[in-house]
Order: structure tokens, then sequence, then C-alpha cells
DNA sequence: TCCGTTTGGATAATCGTTAACCCTACCAAA
DNA sequence: TTTGGTAGGGTTAACGATTATCCAAACGGA
């Protein structure tokens, strides 16, 4: 059985508050006594109990952490530098993936608030308007902060990336590098990807050229959906001079779809991809990607969570968004 | 203030007893009464209070895991194969990662030890012979399991890759592939990487062919540790015709500088990885690699781990050795 | 010498659940 | 009528800490 403050308060002859106090540091002690505990606890090899400790203090010193998948390098990047920012203050990591399905991470998130985290940060993907998840997370006063992916409707703060800026800067980048038909290879129905279709839209709207419906792929967040959408879209008639993809691995299927079919990049087509996942710029044809910045958003979502663990009163939903960063690789650029 | 079993047990008019016994289904308990409890709790949205209940039952249903780091996919899948092998069995996991900072490793063990976790599973970067650590770990009787490294000197259970098995398969393929002089770019001053660098010159020694000490470049485990090893073996008399990496950050690192040397994979260098890392199949040339089953890992230590906290006395260290695959890609295949 | 103030520590209550017993009907068999 | 079993619950005491309150001895000044 493991040590207790009892044993070492039996040992010493005081009471177990005394020892509390010691280990904390906190009342007032005899030098005396302060040095016979603190001797007996290292003897004793003493480890505090944060089960007790959290019940009567009401703080478990836990943060919940819900992410879509764990695989992705993404996410990966998220809980490292949640994590980093979050440990010098004590605190800790309870980690869990749903693996994308929305009622595992709503089971997940109501486990994570019956251990008692102090605070969640969570990538959301429950469906639009179902909010039954987060309303049962503001019952219980548990503070949380949104991340990645912004769910409408919900007054949460949330930091995330710039997204139509993402589709702006990567659409506008395939404009000056000339192209002249620019396609998009979209990914799934989610918030993020309308707004980077959005960003796309617009950037070629403020260019005064026109929308090709026929130009937005719809697709998912895999490498296969950009291997398909790409060979949709070099079946046409007219094939695009360029596209942007919705993220790094749909580009990366793309990649291989346009190398596949015997074209070359850049001077064929143009490809921009979103994420800058690691290695990117080591394929074939090294990958103009836009970086979205993903310590900043492990970073500051963990210090508007811990603003909120302190604060003594709820503050207001802050919203941080991010301004993304282009990258500008082989895969766009223009032959010397 | 969240709702406790008391607010229900008053609701109803019972004791506080009786609702632990409904909610954990237990004890004799009349159907009228079950109802109403759970009619009650339902209303109230009661969510149970699992600091205190753990306090009491002495089992917390969580598991630390602890990665040198988490941005490293290989450990980021380790995590995913971990949390999808434990949450059907209701454990969750606190993860902790180190940086690859002993120091820091030894105190976030400790300090999950403190948060009371049922069982731990460990890549440790403990330095040789320094196991006080592991013995506080034992000290208390919490079950662990080591994955990826081994610990020399310690009686535990063990689930990784046979890494003597990896040198030689990768080695034992570049002769196949007709490569006479063979070098191998190293990584780090650990276990590990001495038992690939092991397989790799029993694989030669059974091959009849000679160690040259100037082919083993010591390095890390990044690309550019493989890029500078690999410039080193370029400058050599005789360069290699075929280098066997510590892992693919590495081999990438080496790809590399061999194009930029100007030379061509695989006639002039034939290049072999290790770890599968994605996206090794959509480099420039796409990367032979040796795949570690790293699901396999993260499951089998769940596994075992599982058992090890179910069991009421303690078991047998076990140690499970992993074959691995190899993969064979553009990086050695020979020209058809 | 007497009273007030520190000093250093003890006691009691609490956090939300569970484990181990105990109790009281009620019913059936002897 | 007595015995005894069982159904359905209540009581009490943990679990290992912390917080709040209280108390004795020592000390200091008038």
């Amino acid at each position: 059985m493991p040590v207790t403050m009892l044993d070492i308060a039996r040992d010493v002859n005081v009471s177990v508050v005394t020892v509390s106090k010691v280990l904390r540091n906190q009342g007032r002690i005899s030098e005396a006594t302060r040095k016979l505990v603190l001797r007996r606890a290292r003897e004793l090899n003493y480890q505090m109990n944060w089960v007790a400790r959290s019940l009567v203090t009401r703080r478990t010193y836990t943060i919940g952490l819900v992410l879509p998948e764990f695989a992705h390098p993404f996410f990966g990047e998220i809980a490292r530098a949640v994590g980093q920012t979050v440990r010098p203050h004590g605190y800790h990591l309870l980690i869990s993936s749903f693996e994308e399905d929305p009622e595992v991470e709503a089971s997940e998130v109501d486990s994570l608030l019956a251990r008692q985290v102090d605070g969640l940060i969570i990538a959301s993907a429950q469906p639009l308007r179902q909010l039954a998840m987060f309303r049962r997370v503001q019952q219980r006063k548990t503070p949380y902060v949104l991340i990645d992916r912004p769910v409408p409707g919900l007054s949460a703060c949330f930091v995330g990336v710039d997204n139509a800026a993402i589709g702006m800067l990567g659409t506008e980048h395939l404009i000056k590098r000339g192209c002249r038909r620019i396609a998009h290879l979209r990914g799934p129905e989610v918030g993020i990807a309308e707004q980077r279709l959005e960003g796309y839209q617009k950037a070629l709207l403020k260019a005064d050229m026109r929308l090709n419906a026929d130009y937005v792929v719809p697709g998912g967040r895999g490498d296969e959906s950009g291997y398909e959408g790409m060979r949709h879209l070099l079946r046409s008639n007219q094939p695009p001079d360029g596209v942007f993809c919705f993220n790094d691995p749909v580009a990366i299927g793309a990649m291989r779809a346009i190398l596949e079919a015997g074209l070359r990049l850049p001077c064929d087509v143009a490809l921009v991809g979103a994420g800058n996942v690691h290695y990117s710029d080591m394929l074939s044809v090294p990958l103009t990607t836009i970086d979205q910045r993903t310590c900043r958003i492990g970073e500051l979502a963990s210090k508007l969570l811990l603003d909120r663990i302190g604060a003594k009163r709820t503050l207001q939903p802050k919203t941080i968004l991010i301004p993304p960063k282009l990258l500008e690789r082989d895969s766009t650029r223009r032959h010397s």
C-alpha cells in the first residue's frame, strides 16, 4: 500500500494536517518539525495522492484534449504544443481521440467531465446544430476552448487558422503564377472546407475570373480522395492548369494522378496544398503549401483556457483567427 | 455546483447508498425505486464524480502513456492504437511527452503515479543503468509495460519490434540487390540503434562481406543528421553503393544528399530506411523501408498491461518481439 | 504579576462514493 | 407459534487529503 500522510504523521508524531501544511509550504510550522516531516517523507518516498487532493480542492490539474484522430500529424503537433504550454503550470493532458465519430466524441467529453477535468480543448466533429454536448459542458461550468473547427451557433472560445484566408492565399498565388484555369479539390462537408472554398471563390472574383462549377470537385481529406478528384479533372475537356487543394494529403494524391498521367508540375499543372505536413518538402515535387501555424493554435488555445480556469468569473468568449502563411515550393515555382 | 448522488437521494427520498447501488446495478433494489432513481438522475443530468469513486475503489481507469515526443508520427500511431485498445475496457489515456529529456520523463512518471494511474506504458529514454525511476514504479506495484526501447537490466514487460531483425532484413535486402559496399547511417547512442547496427553487421558477416568501420556513420534521428552523414560518405574514396539507414527521416535526409550530388537512386546508391513513415512512398524516390508494425506494438502492449491490471497477483514479465516486414519501393528496386 | 499576542500545532468537518454490515418487514415451512 | 430465509433498504466507516476553527504554551510589555 502506498505511503500516505498518515504514515509520515505517525512516525514524526504530529497530526496529518501538519504534514499537509509542511508539504504545501503553508501555515506556520517550526523549522524543526518541517525538517523532520520532509526527511521522513523523503525516506518513505512519499508521493501525494492527487485523487484525494482533487476531491477536496475540486481541482484535478488535468485538461481534457479531444481530438478527431491521433494519427494525423496536425493533431499530433497540437497535442505537443498544448502539452508544452500547460505543463509548466502543473497541468496534465487527458487525451481522447474519437476517430471522427461524433457520438464517440460526445461520450468521451462526458467521460472527461466525469473525471473532473479543469478544462477542455476540443476539435469537434459534432454535426451542425447539434449543441447538446456543449450545453452539458456549459452546465458544468467547465471552461473549454474549441480549436481548428469552429462550431456555428455556439458562443464559445475558438482558436484556429483563418480558413478563408487560406483559400484566398492559395488561389491568389496560383493566379500570380499565371494559371488561368484554376480548380479546387474541396474537402468534406464541414465548415472548414467551405471557408477554404469561399476563399478560393473570392480570390477568383477579385481577379475577375469566372467561377466554373466543374472546377470544384467534392471529396474527402485523404490522398485517395485527391487522386480520384484529380483524375476526374484530368478527364475533362479543359483540364485545369492550377489546382488549389483542401489539404496536403489531397494534394499529394493529386500529384500522383498528375504524374501518372504523364504531365509535369508545375508547367502543365501547378499545385497548392494546405497544412504543411511533415515531409511535404520532400515529395517527388516539393509541394507549395499553406502553413496553418499549428503550434500557435495549440499554444494560444492553451493560454486562453488557462486564463479561464484561473478566472473567478466566466470571461467573455474570445475568437482568435491566426493568419496563415504561404510556403512556395517547386509545385508552383516558375522555372528559372 | 455539479449534481451529486446526494441530490438524487434527497429528491427520491432514499439514502445515497441506494442511489449508488442503482447506478452500479448492484445489490437488491426494487424495480420501483430503481426507476425513480434513474429517472431523477437523467432529469438532473447526473454525471458520476470519478475522482470520488476512484478514491475509494483505488481504481482510476486511467492509463499513463509516456512518450519521448508527440509530434513523431510513430508515437502518434502508438497512442492511437493504445487508445483504441483500452477504450472498450473503460480506460482513458493520460499522455505525457517528455521531449527526449530523461529528467522530464522521470518527473512525468512520478506525476502520473501520484495521479494514481492504474498502469503505465513507457517508451523510455532513461540512460543506461539508471533504474531509479522504474524502482519507484515497482515499489508502488503499478503495472507497467515498456515499448519500443528496451531497458537493459530491468525485469519488466516489453513490447517492441525486433531491431536486430530490422538491421538484418534491410542489409540482406541490399545484398540481394547486388550492392557490394554497404554503409550504415546509424542512429543515436541508444540500444535500439545498436541492435540495428548489430543486425547490419551480422548480415554482412553472414554474406562473407567485410565490415568496414568507415561505412558506419554515427548520427541522430533526424533528416539533417542523415543529410550530413550521407555527405560524409559521398566524400570518401569509395562511396557506398547501398545504405541502410537507422530510420526513414535519416534516409530522407540521405536521399536529399544523394540527389544533390547528382547521383541517382537506386542505380548509384540504393537506400533502405526503417519505420515506414507516412508518405515515405510519395518521396521523390519512393523509399524502401522496413515496417515496424506500430499498431501491433500499441495493441499488444495495451493487452499485456490490461492483463496485469486485472490480475490478482503480479504476473511474470513478458517480452514480445514483433517481426518486422520489408516494403520494397523504388529506392532499391532493380530497373526493369 | 497580569493580560494580550504570537507561535505552533491539534480537532473537526468535508469532498462524493463505495464497502461491509445491520435492520426490518414479510412470507413460508415446521 | 416459532424459526428462518429473503427482499429491500439503511447505517457507519472508510478513502486521503484540505479548510476552517480552535487551543495551549510561550512571550512581551506595562
